[in-house]
DNA sequence: CTTGATTGAGACATTATTGTCTCGTACACT
DNA sequence: AGTGTACGAGACAATAATGTCTCAATCAAG
């Protein structure tokens, strides 16, 4: 029933405004954020010292989630191909905040190279899959990253459009991901 | 030799330019779209009234280009399969233009509705490849056109950013189209 | 009830961007 | 040379976004 816990976090309330409306236009103003957070434009600014800060925050929150969901996702996974099942299974639902990872380039440099880890371990995870035989071996490993990025995002945005059910957008990721790049 | 023709077109610069620098960056100043072009600010506003005219042209530009291009492409294409193959081979190159029309969504009504259009050629393309055994019955219709929209996408990505080859582009996107869709 | 913290509303100052204008120059055409 | 058009540079005002500040209201804790 405390869905949004006890306390209402204001900070919070914000950055989930924020990353919703950034999703949609990234040019969007402090003041379309605050009013969409439901919170007076100053409230933001005491959380926040300026936009630079914000999107840091946002940024950061989003890795978090990612790799916390991600994470506690593949943990009892044993074949590279499980674990991509279920990091997709996982991942979709998160498709905005992942996508806002991939277009907003921070220039954190922390942040960067925190970005730039993840999509080395994810190049790790295809060259499994390729051990595996599960994808050709003329397929190149970026192109196989870039594709994966590319499928969460859109199975997420068929689903925020309500072309597809939730329930078969990762199934329908995966298929056409192993499929596609299968040998 | 005459390679940008006889006259100097500023115009097509400005917009050239300006796909260029709104591709990177959504909310570029008009300041840093008419210096990427070699212009002076006022003479941007000689051409292009306001900002969202400018958008507009754009728009435009790139709907005709994308339009000539694949209908000269598709001419003498017999199966649906050959369509799309030749169609994936003439948009990526076009890629940047391709992806400001689905990215930048525009006020004018005409040029929505020139969109849609286009988009609904696309679904009876995904129709006929369908009819032709090419993609599974149980892939929605609107998943098969997002994922040729990420193709392309996807492919001049990856050439502009020096992990493809122009050459391999075009293949690697249809064999991952046509395989990752399949029955 | 009192206290302290947090908030919303809104008044500023500060930029950044946009759109308009003028002026002097370069260049093509005659 | 003369003419006219397009240009770059830059001044200028108008607008929008940003960041800071104050003040009164709310609310929870003591």
């Amino acid at each position: 029933m405390a869905k949004t816990a006890m306390r209402p976090p204001v900070r919070e309330a914000i950055v989930d405004a924020a990353i919703d409306a950034l999703a949609r236009n990234p040019g969007a103003s402090l003041s379309a954020i605050a009013e969409r957070a439901g919170v007076g434009r100053a409230t933001l600014h005491r959380h926040f010292s300026s936009r630079a800060d914000l999107l840091t925050a946002i940024t950061r929150q989003c890795m978090d989630e990612v790799d916390a969901v991600v994470d506690e996702a593949i943990g009892d996974a044993r074949s590279a191909r499980e674990r991509l099942s279920r990091m997709l299974e996982a991942l979709i639902p998160l498709g905005d905040r992942y996508h806002f990872l991939a277009s907003e380039r921070s220039d954190d440099t922390g942040l960067e190279a925190r970005h730039e880890a993840s999509l080395e371990w994810l190049g790790c995870l295809v060259d499994e899959l390729r051990e595996e035989g599960a994808i050709a071996t003329d397929v190149p490993r970026s192109w196989v990253v870039a594709s994966i990025d590319a499928q969460v995002w859109l199975a997420w945005s068929q689903v925020a459009a309500g072309n597809l059910a939730r329930s078969d957008a990762a199934g329908l990721a995966l298929r056409t991901l192993l499929r596609g790049m299968s040998r």
